[in-house]
DNA sequence: TGTACATCAGTGAACGCGCGTTCACTGATGTAC
DNA sequence: TGTACATCAGTGAACGCGCGTTCACTGATGTAC
């Protein structure tokens, strides 16, 4: 294969994760088709599986994309923040990664609907994305709590990001307890002030 | 309609439920399929369509004995705990609620995800319920917080459900973050600790 | 009690549709000489 | 540079399957007289 080939197959898959980027945050995964790919990307339906294994496959692509730029974004805003208490700065993660799944709803929730109902390994970049999250957030805990072993630690660093999953996911339900989401911010300033106080 | 072909109706009804229920607690409610309910409860697959709209109808009815028996079975978890502390108290519904949901993952997730996926009004047993689990939370709540207004304690319950939930839902997905349910009780303590003690 | 009729629960084959994936073909691109 | 050949990206019609729901029919049950 040359290497302007290889640029054209990678073209296209960039063209149908672009596409199926616009459709899921759209329309959500459950909602994804080959056909309406194909027409997006303009390429017809047959070459979507010259270039990915299967729809799953975009999926996980784009799923890679929105974690990453999830977790850049929770980084981002505690960015220069280093003068401000590590309680504050809990709350402008988990304030980002409220605003985040509020104004990408369909993307982050694909990010982790599909995990659980997929089988087969989990994807490398998942694992390394997830511990980074969880770093970011171990530090302002470790001073909170400085004479936490890391075991202790990483316990109270995963409560704390399945606490705020947790609020996030239900606060943004609207059909069950869905909440606006300047409650949803009071919830979780509740929650991690608890925290910080103790 | 005489009174003896209605009892007939409702007991094709009852093994209907019967046979989902089963079926989504094994499998998930995703892979339910009218030809096996059929002949799991014995009848005509036509027949399923007597008795019942759809076949969302029958999850819906599934679901809502799930939380009935949910709501009890956290209820029952403090019946007689008087004595014990707010705190404590909040801890043992914690663990009931992990444990029901540890041991019927598939009908506890049943009750959460098709409410997401579905639409049309949410149904007033959900509603009902919900407000049941509810207000079990915010009585320990209430002792913990003297003088918080009950918009304040309403806010704090939701917080506090949320987060228990979010800890459950994340601890018990094997694929993501899954961890022993020993951890998730001591994530859940900690937590509650946390809220307990300020 | 018996007969004629009406109803409707019960039946399961067939409909209908959606949709992921394949596959035989074509033509553009690249390579060898 | 030109010619012959090979490869493989690209094509889209067709396959295949799953599965919820319908529908024309039947026979059991109930009602009227």
């Amino acid at each position: 294969m040359s290497e302007k080939t290889e640029k054209r197959k990678q073209d296209l898959r960039e063209r149908l994760t672009d596409a199926a980027h616009i459709r899921i945050e759209r329309d959500g995964f459950r909602a994804l088709r080959a056909r309406d790919l194909a027409r997006d990307a303009g390429c017809a339906l047959g070459a979507i599986y010259n270039v990915f294994n299967d729809l799953n496959a975009i999926v996980l692509a784009v799923n890679g994309i929105t974690f990453r730029r999830l977790g850049a974004t929770v980084a981002q805003s505690v960015k220069g923040a280093d003068t401000q208490s590590p309680n504050q700065r809990l709350i402008l993660m988990s304030t980002a990664y409220l605003h985040f799944a509020s104004t990408h709803n369909n993307l982050w929730r694909a990010v982790f609907d599909i995990q659980m109902s997929l089988d087969g390994p989990v994807p490398e970049w998942y694992v390394v994305e997830l511990a980074k999250l969880f770093e970011h957030i171990s530090a302002p805990l470790a001073e909170i709590f400085p004479d936490r072993d890391a075991e202790g630690l990483d316990l109270m660093t995963r409560t704390l990001f399945s606490s705020v999953h947790g609020i996030v996911l239900l606060g943004l339900e609207r059909r069950i307890s869905g909440v606006p989401v300047e409650e949803i911010e009071q919830m979780i300033a509740q929650l991690l002030n608890q925290i910080g106080n103790s």
